[in-house]
DNA sequence: GCAGTTGTTTTGAATGATTCAAAACAACCA
DNA sequence: TGGTTGTTTTGAATCATTCAAAACAACTGC
């Protein structure tokens, strides 16, 4: 599904200090979503769940959802919502970058800005219409689907 | 929400036509349904029943909704899902036109090719994904809105 | 260090969009 | 015009997500 990266994970100070520095309370649940979060990026809220209970088990999943909505409210997290697919989040925040998702195994991966620097798409015609935000998604094949899918 | 065009309403024959060539049988609900997408673009399901019961009452939802699967499956109408709204259907196909979505009135309206023509992204860095379309939506405040916050 | 306040999590239930399934029905072909 | 096949109706289920009240825990100030 989420492919599984090699970043550093954060440092327990690390992930308090975002948290409190975005005006929240630091409780374990929260820590727990952003680790989960820096180790699968792109997960959903039930992945989520099951990353947290494992450290962290009797949290409910209704938490990881109102700990999801509360760091995206701050700004710690960003929600994307592929069409077909329950919503997925990430701790890579700030920059303007986007999405592809694979139409085989539903993996998602980041993709940076297409032209230039953020915001890197104006339409061409916006009769009069104010842009706050560009989102783009990339549909179409990982490179490990198409090498399955040639086999 | 949705804007009404001004656009030429399609003929009876010209609906039978399309659908028939598209494979499908021509019902009454599948015509009422493309003669409301044609008034009104991007409309949701709920709007289109709406619609559609407007002049063919009896018709249920659940018909809506697979006739617009069938349409959309048919490559006749386009279903569009900006995320965290229940999914839009526009028969504007073929060309690759994107979005812009109103945060205030949810309106949404077409967006021709931002850069060239289509497919008019491309990934800077795909890691090998092979793209096979890109969906892009630009969220703001249509003009009307704008008006409106200014007052 | 400890109590109060405020915000968070738990528990349990509800919601909304969408889909599934079986039976009644209608379009199209011969 | 009848048969076949695909479509619509009817009724119910599903999934992701949200709501609400009560139990609880983090932070503030003492």
């Amino acid at each position: 599904m989420t492919g599984h990266t090699l970043a550093r994970l954060p440092e327990q100070a690390e992930l308090d200090g975002a948290i409190r520095a975005a005006g929240l309370k630091v409780t374990s649940p929260r820590v727990a979503v952003m680790r989960a979060l820096a180790d699968l990026p792109h997960s959903g809220a039930e992945s989520v769940f099951a990353a947290v209970r494992h450290d962290l088990p009797g949290t409910s999943l209704q938490a990881v959802y109102g700990v999801l909505a509360a760091l995206t409210e701050a700004g710690l997290v960003r929600r994307i919502e592929p069409a077909g697919f329950p919503a997925r989040f990430e701790r890579r925040v700030g920059d303007n970058h986007h999405h592809a998702v694979c139409s085989g195994c539903h993996s998602v991966q980041d993709i940076d800005c297409a032209i230039g620097e953020a915001p890197c798409l104006l339409p061409s015609d916006d009769s009069g219409f104010a842009v706050h935000s560009a989102e783009v998604t990339f549909w179409g094949l990982c490179a490990a689907c198409q090498a399955e899918a040639a086999a």
